[in-house]
DNA sequence: TATTGTGTTATTTTT
DNA sequence: TAACACAATA
């Protein structure tokens, strides 16, 4: 084979240090040419362009791995930064598994955890204490409701949400409070957004506390401003490796280039093609400018798919070119037979879910395909639904991934707060979720009462509840409950030097009254939130300590349930990137869902293209069958819309693709040609009439609003002042005129 | 202060 | 539709 000995060639260049070298360097065998090229060019900045399904993880961990064979580097010398705490376990246990023992010491883990790390060791380089806490998205939201109401901003008008997403995106890109460009929702009421974010900063930082975009920012602050810590981690990493390169976002790139500059070792892998992201701050033109920002960088695309069929990769490639920001690569496999792509059309969501419930079934049965084989991706999670229903009508087991994880439910929400209240009292924002929960009778007054004595000494609630009852200012109920609580935190910490930090936790949890909570409940709902907390509490034993299990999950979403059930398989197609199905089916390919109109209304082009990379990532899962579908009547949030094929049907290649009108629809049905024929364009001009006579100031009528005035139209939709409520948003399809 | 009622509003979510 | 947040009431 050609591949072999041109591998034959490059190993002799080596020089064979020692015999034993001769057998590590087996796993090298495994790799094709370019595999082989992009584990073996140590030196210097290396972007791999790795399509979907071509061995792109085997490439890193094969690459860690030949460094430490080559003993170039020790193992705390390589940095391997991914994006999941998933990706960095399947990313060390490989490692471990090529080197035949376990490997001590890389410094291998997601972005956010790596940079805590060098944080922790350098806290008070940028003013926190060691100990600060990591605080999820509920407590940035509590701070930012606190911050609003104190400044009198009306949240009615300026959402904290939206603040929250703006002050996330500012922190994506590594701008601080005091660059904050205009736009156009620049002021907040009386307050500028940089002003509030400097506020937010601020208090951030009184409470000791970071959110996630502050760990990467911190450490960029860190580099910046002492040279000698900079230079001590630049020197020590002299290999950099970064999984899902065109998942980074500006701070990460920054962070990533001040640590690369010493050795300039760098090597990124991923797939402009699947940078599905971009709205959570991920920059593709990171992995677009990759040969520009890292001089002299050499770049090598893995284009051989080892995973699904022609049909598949044919229908994935043409879609994708029609995207214009792409490095550009195609795909191709040596398997060559396999089944053609079906294409369906439904009358409505009910028939599609049917169909691939009862086509799910006849996989199983005449198939022999496990339902663990078998994945159905959406574009959201609201979709799921339908084919709950279905799948549950033909008994067909099924697992709805991604959904509320284990970390976000309320009830380890409180017990989280609980023991982060133990282990730091001061830690107001988790102190006041707890403060009345279980109930304590203290009301909105009194938690207002002890926030403004708190602000006004600069202390922290926890200081501020017993500087009030010192000095005999809560009264009632809730200073009676107040001081019993006050004295319960005082019994907890000395309990916690005599007994063990599991029975601790137990302890509190029950002297607290928050199991008796859950218990009186007595409902279904409330057994299994108690299940949660008591797993959560066996859980605490694999720590060392409190501290170490808060390091932990403040850095970690789920808990690690990899079951290997034989269950079909839901999630949106965002949550299945990096996984594989036999058979994978891709439902509700209409105009407006997918792809999704805000998204479009949001970025434009930019948006439409993440759109399609989105489809591309979807059809990329699949290894075998492949099922695209549409339907003309989809129920949503309790009405329905008539909704027109997605223009992605339209851009894929006829010639891999089987077109099925699968059912006997209330419609009469079409011919096969007409199917698809339907899908095209000129199929999307037949509401013109109506929308025609839609102009500003026209009286017009709504099924659901009644009578109103169109104030003014865009695309599809039209802002109404209706008689009878307010001004609203509706789609020209519902509105006649009157 | 706690509970009930009403209105509003819905993507994607690696940490 | 359904979940959730906030306002009016007991």
């Amino acid at each position: 084979m050609q591949t072999a000995s041109n591998r034959n060639n490059q190993k002799n260049c080596k020089p064979n240090k020692m015999i034993s070298q001769e057998t590590k360097m087996q796993h090298l065998d495994n790799l094709n040419k370019d595999q082989f090229e992009a584990v073996t060019t140590i030196e210097g900045p290396l972007l791999v362009l790795a399509g979907a399904g071509t061995g792109k993880t085997k490439v890193l961990t094969t690459r860690i791995s030949h460094i430490l064979n080559l003993r170039n580097a020790f193992p705390s010398q390589i940095l391997a930064v991914t994006f999941t705490n998933k990706a960095a376990k399947e990313m060390k246990h490989r490692v471990e598994t090529l080197n035949g023992i376990a490997v001590e010491g890389l410094w291998l883990g997601t972005f956010h955890a790596i940079a805590a790390k060098v944080l922790r060791r350098h806290a008070k380089e940028v003013g926190l204490n060691q100990d600060f806490t990591i605080i999820d998205t509920d407590d940035q939201l509590r701070l930012i409701k606190q911050i609003f109401n104190d400044f009198n901003i009306d949240t009615e008008k300026h959402s904290p949400k939206l603040f929250l997403y703006q002050i996330g995106r500012l922190k994506d890109k590594a701008i601080t409070h005091n660059k904050v460009p205009y736009n156009d929702s620049y002021f907040f009421g009386s307050k500028s957004l940089s002003e509030l974010y400097a506020e937010y900063q601020n208090r951030l930082k009184n409470l000791n506390a970071v959110d996630f975009g502050d760990l990467l920012l911190y450490n960029i602050e860190l580099f910046n401003n002492n040279l000698d810590v900079l230079s001590e981690y630049q020197r020590k990493f002299k290999y950099i490796l970064v999984d899902e390169y065109q998942d980074t976002n500006v701070s990460q790139y920054l962070w990533l280039r001040l640590l690369a500059q010493q050795h300039n070792n760098i090597c990124c892998v991923g797939d402009d093609d699947q940078s599905i992201y971009g709205w959570r701050g991920a920059e593709i033109t990171n992995i677009l400018k990759f040969d520009k920002d890292f001089l002299g960088a050499k770049v090598i695309r893995l284009q051989q798919n080892y995973r699904s069929t022609n049909h598949i990769l044919g229908a994935a490639t043409k879609l994708i070119s029609f995207n214009q920001e792409r490095h550009g690569k195609i795909l191709w496999t040596d398997q060559q037979h396999g089944e053609k792509i079906r294409l369906n059309s439904f009358y409505d969501d009910k028939e599609e879910a049917r169909y691939i419930a009862d086509e799910i079934d006849s996989l199983k049965r005449f198939h022999s395909l496990p339902y663990s084989d078998i994945a159905i991706l959406l574009r959201a999670g609201y979709q799921t639904r339908s084919f709950e229903e279905s799948l549950n009508y033909q008994r067909i087991p099924y697992r709805i991934i991604g959904g509320m994880k284990f970390y976000e439910r309320a009830e380890i929400k409180d017990t989280i707060a609980y023991i982060r209240a133990l282990v730091n009292p001061n830690d107001s924002l988790a102190f006041e979720r707890i403060i009345n929960t279980p109930k304590r009778g203290i009301g909105a007054a009194s938690l207002q009462n002890i926030h403004i004595s708190a602000r006004e000494k600069n202390i922290s609630l926890f200081a501020a509840v017993k500087m009030l009852l010192n000095a005999g200012q809560l009264k009632g109920k809730a200073g009676q409950s107040l001081a019993e609580l006050m004295q319960q935190f005082g019994r907890w910490t000395e309990t916690l030097k005599t007994l063990s930090h599991t029975e601790t936790v137990d302890l509190m949890l029950n002297e607290s009254g928050y199991i008796d909570m859950w218990k009186t409940e007595a409902t279904e709902e409330a057994r299994e939130r108690l299940d949660n907390v008591r797993e959560l509490i066996r859980s605490l034993e694999e720590y060392g300590s409190l501290s170490e299990f808060l390091e932990h999950v403040s850095l970690v979403s789920d808990l690690d349930s990899i079951v290997n059930e034989n269950v079909v398989n839901i999630m949106t197609m965002h949550g299945a990137k990096g996984l594989e199905f036999k058979a994978v089916f891709l439902p509700g390919w209409e105009e407006g869902i997918f792809p999704s109109s805000r998204s479009i209304e949001e970025s434009g082009q930019l948006g439409l293209e993440e759109e399609r990379r989105l489809a591309y990532v979807g059809i990329t899962r699949s290894k075998e069958k492949l099922y695209i579908s549409f339907a003309n009547n989809r129920r949503i949030y309790g009405n329905y819309q008539y909704n027109q094929p997605s223009r992605f049907i339209d851009e894929l290649p006829k010639e891999h693709f089987e077109i099925i009108n699968s059912f006997g629809s209330l419609k009469p049905q079409f011919k096969k040609e007409e199917a698809f024929d339907c899908s095209l364009p000129s199929f999307l001009s037949s509401s013109a009439s109506n929308a025609d006579r839609l102009r500003r100031g026209q009286r017009v009528f709504h099924k659901k609003f009644g009578y109103g005035i169109i104030l003014s139209i865009a695309d599809d939709n039209a802002q109404v002042a209706f008689e009878k409520t307010s001004t609203k948003k509706v789609l020209l399809d519902y509105l006649e005129v009157s």
